[in-house]
DNA sequence: CTGAAAGCGCTAACAA
DNA sequence: TTGTTAGCGCTTTCAG
């Protein structure tokens, strides 16, 4: 009983209790805790041993209503499965924080509501970070015609907004010569163009090449991104298998290298198959692949939108998006085809 | 000049000019965004008119300091790198969506002023989530004090505070027993003890199965929780390798076996090598490891917290923490010794 | 069914 | 240096 901390329901403190307790008014509260210079360091210490008796938790939406503000920035994914996002959020997080905001983050997912999600996000930041394949460019236009700064990830440009993306396309190009090189001929591209931007460049990457090269279009297999997916792809292909089979990631190229083996095929003897990402497992499977610099896609955005948010004060300057594109590199491993120094490791793996 | 959109910096609109817009009080505005059964269908539609002319979204602070409430919640993550944890997020965000809330992510990783951080974080939810080696007991319990409703993941319980962890000692010694059952009399743990307390767990069941085995205590290797200082400690290992090298997670497993085979030493043959988390990767390496429920970590955090914040405003029920550990199971593949039934397949794994 | 008005907790003039 | 006070945008009684 004596030495029961008081773990009740305490509501919440507010700046006016924390007020009365160190005998001096809120304003005064307010100025000694966001270390204004108009505050005697007596007074100071006051409030600091009220706050400290009171456990006083400034509430942030008051703080943000007064303010104008919310110090907080959005992201919207589609998805947060394997470390491809997570790295982004990394990143995106990393400078966010370093510049004062939170960062809230949202998942559209296979959510229907996925527009009204994003739209009540967008009344709860300063600036907000809206990755590929999640919403609509129309809920895009609308977000930003609010005044709410926004920057586009992996996604085409739309009107006057900022967009960052990564090199797709032409990696992609540079990774079909690579595999024609080795004499492949006949291709398949496991992954879905119309899914996502990124996965459409990597496509018509390939596409181009193949054509370039007087050989067939690349035999189109849609699928999801995960392992599983693959798996299904890579057994249907071992009936008749194709030449090298190209994958919209890491993933998907994994599940069909494990097919490929379940089926008594070896890659790359039988059939060559790459990847995108670079995952972990990229290394270990020998996977030949594509890195992204997705930390620096994120850290890019967080910085972006703190200008632009900056910006909406002072003088104008829209209609003047900024636009880049993140270099990506080709890494070969075994899995595109034998090479000429190949490494009794695993775990090689050149650009 | 014709088409082009409004795209100024409009300040956002609000619920007064929509009101002046539809010709109604904003009242009304607010009954008809809000889905109240006080409202003509007619003047319904005529709000919505308005807000989609004027492009309204709700102001969430505003709404966040009427409501006394701010429908977001909190998660606080030592790092984010690794499939780990994202999919801890993956899993709480997941369901704080389903249960209408935000979630507001914070990395404490190298940052000096966490405590801080994480103290504002929680002015900005209605409920937080924190991880295992983010910030000390004080803070969870000043914030726990302060009234928002908490609840402790992977980490040791603190008074009266919720807490989820996943199993660490005993599947750990299920581990130990099967390395010892292969015969391995020698090991080293790889990780740190002091560094999470995971990790203390981990090593607590190897050092039980040792001792009760007889055995030498593990020799303990402290060391970051990545590939490359994986990589490190397995270099320095190989001078006189042991027989079994028991890491704290895959990633540092995958650098001692990138090491061992570097060193000309074979993975299991000369020396075993056992992870924890059963990331991809490992599938590929043939690790032997430990699956962890990670999503359904994040899961319940969301759910937990949603029930007390639910309680707050209902009758008392404090004083009666939530505790839960998840199960954690043993994959064993080729790493960790040679198997009977050892499959071709370097993929294999069994429970 | 709708409007007027009182706050929610905080910041920032403006006074003192 | 400190206090008073007027909002920030929204929800919600309480009247009508």
């Amino acid at each position: 009983m004596a030495a029961m901390k008081a773990l009740s329901k305490s509501k919440a403190a507010t700046i006016y209790e924390v007020a009365k307790h160190a005998g001096v008014s809120i304003a005064t509260v307010s100025r000694a805790l966001r270390d204004s210079d108009l505050v005697t360091e007596a007074t100071r210490a006051r409030v600091r041993a009220a706050v400290e008796a009171l456990n006083y938790t400034p509430n942030q939406s008051g703080r943000a209503l007064a303010e104008g503000r919310h110090a907080a920035n959005g992201i919207v994914f589609p998805d947060l499965t394997g470390p491809y996002y997570a790295e982004v959020v990394l990143g995106y997080e990393e400078i966010a924080a370093e510049l004062g905001r939170s960062v809230l983050i949202l998942t559209t997912h296979g959510r229907r509501d996925a527009e009204a999600a994003v739209h009540d996000l967008a009344g709860r930041v300063d600036g907000l970070a809206v990755m590929g394949n999640t919403v609509g460019d129309d809920t895009v236009r609308a977000i930003a015609a609010t005044g709410v700064p926004l920057v586009l990830l992996a996604r085409p440009p739309v009107d006057g907004i900022d967009t960052i993306r990564t090199r797709n396309e032409r990696t992609a190009a540079e990774l079909a010569e690579h595999l024609v090189a080795h004499g492949h001929r006949r291709f398949v591209f496991a992954g879905d163009p119309q899914a996502a931007p990124d996965m459409a460049g990597r496509y018509a990457g390939l596409v181009k090449v193949l054509r370039a090269h007087g050989l067939p279009r690349p035999d189109l297999r849609p699928c999801a991104y995960d392992v599983e997916a693959g798996e299904r792809v890579g057994a249907q292909l071992m009936a008749d298998p194709p030449d090298a089979v190209v994958c919209a990631n890491d993933e998907v190229a994994l599940g069909v290298h494990i097919a490929a083996e379940a089926a008594g095929r070896s890659v790359p003897h039988d059939l060559a198959v790459t990847g995108w990402d670079d995952v972990l497992a990229a290394r270990f499977a020998g996977l030949t692949t594509v890195t992204q610099p997705m930390r620096e896609l994120g850290a890019t955005a967080a910085r972006w939108l703190d200008e632009r948010i900056g910006e909406r004060s002072t003088g104008p300057d829209r209609a003047n998006p900024r636009r880049r594109v993140l270099p990506t590199r080709l890494v070969t491993r075994r899995s595109c085809g034998s090479h000429p120094v190949e490494t009794p490791d695993p775990l090689g793996g050149t650009a």
